[in-house]
DNA sequence: CAGTGATTTCAGAAATTTCTGAAATGTAAG
DNA sequence: CTTACATTTCAGAAATTTCTGAAATCACTG
């Protein structure tokens, strides 16, 4: 397979790109090639067009399954797997904070709660702090629990509001007479 | 220096999830270490403290503060630098984020944009795509650019309402008269 | 259940990133 | 201007990550 120069271009924009995210370039390159793919792609296929080698494919392949960001399909009459990503972006978007989550945030969190089991180390100052960290990060976490419940349509609702929702919030932070009021 | 076991256990965890992150080990060690002492450092002192060279150590603290994540202060009679984090953790979430969407996001943003203008290049599929998380990304980074602007107060308050917000709006997308009549 | 092709594994090679010590540069004080 | 630190730079060493080709495993097919 033979990339068009658009499809060259941001390929290689991903694979760039990969390194300052966690991953690294090739599982970027395979990725971008997956998402303007309008029909699944094989190894084989994947491996010549970005021309690496078929093992690093395989390789690149698990990686991206493990992220659950690519979808394994099958061909009538082909043994061979073929993967794509999800056409829906917002799908994409969700599994993507969702694992970043698992591997970035939760594993602190997770160290910080046994930090403070631990009990006291007669230093105030760090085990302040590692409360308050503690203390942050649930209320984020917590809100992007509440956040992952909504259906698309109401998240992009709410994002499209943007700021005016906060209007609803007085400076002191007691919410305003008509958002209590209701429910 | 010598860290006390809740400090070392704390240092070293972020030092391994350095690397998930987009940070080496140094520097996110460095980084903890700044977080959780209550006096600024001076280079000599990290130095010690974490075992690493003085050069390690000065590259780590330029790294650290090219993302504006710590404060350079100066102690009367003293020649050498001292460096400390922001006391609130908001401060600090804040330039965190900032820092990720200049670095992770932007750049992409750009090269969205760039090769949409670069015109059709026969490959619809990919030339939708493309578009289609261009918009998201605006959308996104749009409701970013107005959180950025809320009061730390307004938008704890905000996430601590957390999903009872989504009630303001219906499933069709359309926001209730509640919100709609105050304005 | 043998044969064929697809996929994975894995040890070493290649590339990249991180770290160090030595030298260079910067800076305040005398 | 010279001395006395403090900090930065930088070339090479060390460590880590990524990539490859060969072999092993897996799984259909006839």
């Amino acid at each position: 397979m033979t990339l068009t120069s658009l499809q060259q271009e941001f390929v290689l924009h991903f694979g760039e790109m990969g390194s300052r995210w966690g991953i690294n370039r090739t599982v970027g390159q395979i990725y971008a090639l997956l998402f303007i793919s309008s029909e699944p792609l094989n190894a084989e296929t994947i491996t010549d067009a970005l021309a690496i080698s078929r093992s690093n494919t395989s390789m690149g392949l698990k990686e991206l399954q493990s992220w659950n960001l690519v979808r394994l399909k099958h061909v009538q009459g082909d043994r061979r797997d073929y993967f794509t990503t999800p056409d829906d972006l917002w799908e994409i978007v969700r599994t993507l904070v969702a694992e970043r989550k698992k591997r970035e945030i939760d594993p602190t969190l997770t160290k910080l709660r046994e930090l403070e089991l631990q009990g006291p180390a007669g230093d105030d100052y760090a085990e302040a702090r590692i409360a308050e960290l503690r203390e942050m990060i649930e209320m984020m976490t917590g809100f992007y629990a509440e956040m992952e419940k909504l259906e698309t349509q109401r998240l992009v609702k709410l994002m499209t509001l943007g700021s005016r929702i906060a209007g609803l919030i007085d400076k002191t932070g007691a919410m305003f007479p008509a958002l209590t009021k209701r429910k």
